[in-house]
DNA sequence: TATGAATGAGCCTTCATTCAT
DNA sequence: TATGAATGAAGGCTCATTCAT
């Protein structure tokens, strides 16, 4: 907004769209060497398939950590960002549920080593409060509007989510393990399970 | 007991005794090891737990894979040995299922380094097999017993095991993540929701 | 005022004064950078100091080496040029080497990364060589005067600047080393002492 | 003692030996090397030097700077033992500071990287420490006995023998500076100069 | 058979310097 | 002319694995 409204913004604002095209580059690299090699991928392996010399990524994410997280964090937020819509569009709050979760689901399949990013000290640490930042309290929403008056489970929207996450470790390196299927019968008990008590 | 009731047991066997109390000495080491600091724990780490070198180490299992596979199998094993008791101890199936995962739950969790390392490339592999040749069948069993005339949520003995598994991954290191309630949930889910279909 | 003074002096020459200005402003920058985290800081923290990109300094100093060695030019000059009038002033020849080498002493002092920029090859080289041009011709006047006659000990001008050079490596940094106390017993050395021969 | 007055110590002993002339290996080899590029010098560099692999290095000097103290720590030994006997032998406890110092020069000139390492912060703090312990005793032993009655300039041991050090920086690189005859004349100047004060 | 020294590939990170804009 | 993004060599360190003793 700022910038926009600055007449015969030059060089100077074109440099900034570069950049910012730029980082796009390396997110994206970044997050495709991921899926293929893993979460812990060498920096330099990222740096080599987004064409760039090391030093770039380090400019962009001083530390590889920021790397991991910045990616997940791009598409976290988009998830984010969908998630009331559903309750709207989606036939029921069951529903909007099941399919919002279905798209969590999408997202860390294709994106397989986020889950185990999570797990991961140093990565895991930044990683996992975004998620909680953003994704929880839509979780939260949706869950509410879903769970009134049978109740469910009981269980948080924080353990909804993370369970679904964990569940999606390693999908689709395993034919014999159907990630979406046994996400669903996961939903299920939390969704018309009895509860599960406090501890 | 099992081997002084052998008679003709020469000084050859007694050397192999003594070569399988070391190999267990290096197991119990390398479990409480990995307990403490990961799965991730050198090798070196393994072997001064021990008391040994890391030679000795080498000897028993050529690979570091091979380690933490030989530490899991062993109490996998006790495990699967566990398992059939149950349909006959606990009131129901349902209930048999129930207490069977709660142990695999109470293993992982105690364990817990093995779920990330189900994820490992290299260690994950040969750690995997052994999971489904000596669990699957068992909770295949409990299940059946379970699921008769139901049918349940339909997913195979391997997607409960390996869903249980996943779930466990990072149990109690957030104390947000009730690992237990959740397991709970799944398995409601997995007993008594609808057929959750094919893919 | 000098330039001012001139007649003529077209836009050419004011952009002569402006980077003139400039670079003033670049060494100042770096000079305090230097006294605060040393003679090492990268040319990035340098340009950062002086609110410029890096490429500025570039532009201005080819090299790393040459910014440092324009850095302690400056300082140089200012401290060549306050020998002589010491002559004058103080009360004898051997005072007027006294208080010099004290005002080297300060300077080398308060910026205190210099001794150890003159041990750096790329750094220490041509930093060296204006040490020797304009400083060692100051102190051989003012050593020439005090030991007429005595003798002292028979070091060279450059000796015994450059032993004071190295008597301050690292002043300031350690409390049980009295940099000034110690130079001055030196220098009692140099003037006082019987011929040290000549190798 | 202990060990040899075990009899027939077999291989373990050997072994022990072994690692022990390795060690010496590269302990050697890292002082020429640091003679030679500096004490800069990285590991790879003095791993070469040695013939051994990074790894052999590591597993003497867990750290770099470990690397660099047990170079001259192991020199700084043997100064501190030559030390006492010189108050015999030398002709007064005059010739007895001037010859010990001598040999400090000669030990620092030979390695001169000493001097240098001392300003580095993570290499320098350790070394220090044992110069403080080791050789400060040993000249402030001689200088009591040189100053005895005359005073001397009043330099603390400590101080007389930074200086010595300091002086010895880049020794050897610099045909124009005689290290020995300045520090001939600042021993002079500490061991006939007047008083310098107390600050 | 046990030991542990040695190896060396590989990792993350820093920084001087270049160059397109 | 100023900018700062990109480069990539280099450095310290870790650890699985081999092998002489």
């Amino acid at each position: 907004m700022t910038e926009s409204s600055e007449p015969g913004a030059g060089p100077r604002r074109a440099k900034r769209v570069d950049a910012f095209r730029n980082e796009q580059k390396l997110l994206d690299a970044a997050a495709s060497v991921f899926v293929e090699v893993g979460v812990d991928a060498p920096v330099r392996a990222v740096a080599a398939a987004a064409g760039v010399g090391v030093g770039t990524i380090y400019r962009h994410f001083p530390t590889r950590a920021d790397l991991v997280v910045a990616v997940y964090r791009h598409q976290v937020d988009m998830l984010a960002a969908a998630g009331p819509s559903l309750l709207a569009t989606s036939g029921s709050p069951d529903a909007a549920v099941r399919d919002w979760l279905d798209q969590f689901v999408d997202f860390l399949v294709t994106k397989h080593g986020l889950a185990a990013a999570l797990q991961d000290d140093k990565v895991g640490a930044a990683l996992h409060q975004h998620f909680v930042d953003h994704l929880v309290p839509v979780c939260a929403e949706l869950l509410a509007a879903a769970t009134k008056g049978s109740g469910g489970a009981g269980l948080t929207a924080y353990e909804v989510l993370r369970g679904v996450g964990n569940l999606c470790i390693g999908a689709g390196q395993d034919p014999m393990f159907d990630t979406r299927r046994v996400v669903r019968a996961y939903v299920s008990g939390v969704l018309i399970g009895e509860d599960v008590g406090r501890g």
